[in-house]
DNA sequence: ACTGAAAATCTACGCTC
DNA sequence: GAGCGTAGATTTTCAGT
């Protein structure tokens, strides 16, 4: 991971769509060197995919939600399975399983309210597991798409 | 929105990488056809971008936490200006403005536990506008990268 | 890591329905 | 107006250096 691999992820989490020779271009170096970096970089898992970002309104998900849930007992087997079930809920954008309070934040969205309540009442509460859940609408999000990879943590003192 | 075009989100949103060619053979059209849907949706807005996903831990974020934050006085100046300077700190990944008992969520990524926690006290401690937060830690993050579009809401009664 | 050339792809434009 | 096919321009890809 040297500066050109970061300055690659870089352009790349910016605009996934970018030429190779775009890419190259903007780096300065020939676009097979790039395309190598490139290939290096996925095959180490450090480049994980490429996505489109969609309005969530064109996806008739105008309204949006976090919501904490806490979940008895606290065994591997129903925290693997509640993750797991959950995820795949149509209107479950990323589920996080947490320490502390909590024991997941769902984040989802929906058409409008009426269907987010109908989501919370027959998604939700009819699940045994789940001894509690409090919703958050969400009014806004400020998403960083560009991330730079933070300095090296500093050797551990002897 | 027909059913081209949400076919043409979903493989985007699973591949932002697809060539113009490829997406039109999975959908059985002509490329150029293919190519004047992609352009409109993306003339429409209903596109907003295509990134790259990186391993945070190949950007040093090994550890992430969820921060709830809870600031004083509720007004639009401080509301704005919190999430405007927020926003741009490397740590921060997202920020949701909340309704309900917490006012803003945080995603935060982190070298490790000590800058989490250096994070903590340097940047969010010191504001005056917060009066209280809480941080959990996150274990585990699923995320569903390819959302369909959800079905039109019901119209309202007359 | 670069160069060059063959293969594949992109995309503008004119055509048909 | 929406979709199609073609051809010229661009890009990708992979030798060889």
């Amino acid at each position: 991971m040297d500066e050109l691999d970061s300055e690659i992820l870089r352009l790349l989490q910016a605009d996934a769509r970018l030429s190779n020779r775009e890419l190259a271009r903007r780096l300065g170096v020939a676009p097979s060197t790039c395309l190598e970096r490139v290939r290096a970089l996925t095959r180490r898992g450090v480049i994980r995919g490429y996505h489109a970002d969609i309005n969530l309104g064109a996806l008739n998900r105008g309204v949006q939600a976090m919501i904490s849930v806490q979940v008895r007992p606290l065994s591997r087997a129903v925290i693997d399975a509640f993750e797991e079930s959950v995820s795949k809920l149509p209107e479950v954008l990323s589920v996080f399983v947490l320490s502390g309070g909590d024991d997941f934040l769902l984040h989802v969205s929906a058409q409008d309210l009426d269907h987010l309540h109908a989501f919370l009442l027959d998604r939700l509460s009819k699940r045994k597991e789940i001894v509690g859940f409090r919703t958050s609408m969400i009014f806004q999000r400020v998403h960083n798409t560009v991330l730079s990879r933070l300095p090296d943590p500093a050797p551990a003192p002897r």
